[in-house]
DNA sequence: CCGTCATTTCAACATCTCTTGAGAGGTCGA
DNA sequence: TCGACCTCTCAAGAGATGTTGAAATGACGG
């Protein structure tokens, strides 16, 4: 991940509905959801809905698949990994201030 | 970090001007640099390097310190830290894909 | 082929955000 | 105190972004 999709990235995920979808996307698992289950989930109309998934698609924080009339999205999980090592990569140059707590944060995680 | 104070520092890094500076100032260390050298080294006059320093420093991804007529700039590494945490926060129910990537890179990190 | 369902596209509007330049506020040395 | 230095504040304009509702597209079953 170079700093143009970083930027992207950030930009797609600092919108309330954005950032919703995509965390109801990481829950729901590499099935993916259909669009209108996504819209109703978030609150938000059928337009508005297509509107965000198109810009999170662009961003590349999301994909997409068309089955028969649905269409499924699901996270692009590689994309968000690329993110967290995005934001960690400065880190090291002499100073681990960040990725001390960021490991931290880490092993709570329980996989 | 809940989600609003998620959102505001995703808003933060979504700009050209303040993700350079925030990548700046992580690569300088906590002791900061002065807003005219921050200003300098990304290329942004005075008043524009005032109004995304006080961006990042609202969103809890920077602190300041007067010290003489400079006013240093560093890193807030915890909420930087904490970022990364929110956005790993839901991806171990059940659904280790994010993780392990993340993992991948943070290994790569040599600290 | 037709009606229905699921989703996208489009244009118009309101709103937020960034940039710019001029000026004001502290801080220090002489 | 004066002048120089460093930074912030303010208002105005340009541009980007989000919302809305109506219409168009594509897929399926009868």
């Amino acid at each position: 991940m170079d700093e143009t999709q970083a930027l992207n990235a950030f930009a797609a995920l600092s919108q309330e509905t954005r950032l919703q979808i995509v965390r109801l996307l990481v829950k729901a698992g590499p099935d993916g959801l259909a669009a209108g289950v996504i819209g109703e989930a978030v609150g938000a109309s059928s337009s508005k809905a297509s509107f965000h998934l198109s810009h999170l698609e662009q961003a590349g924080l999301i994909t997409s698949r068309r089955e028969s009339r649905s269409i499924l999205y699901s996270a692009a999980y590689p994309a968000l990994a690329g993110l967290v090592g995005f934001l960690m990569r400065d880190c090291c140059q002499g100073h681990p201030e960040v990725c001390e707590p960021a490991m931290a944060a880490l092993a709570a995680c329980a996989c």
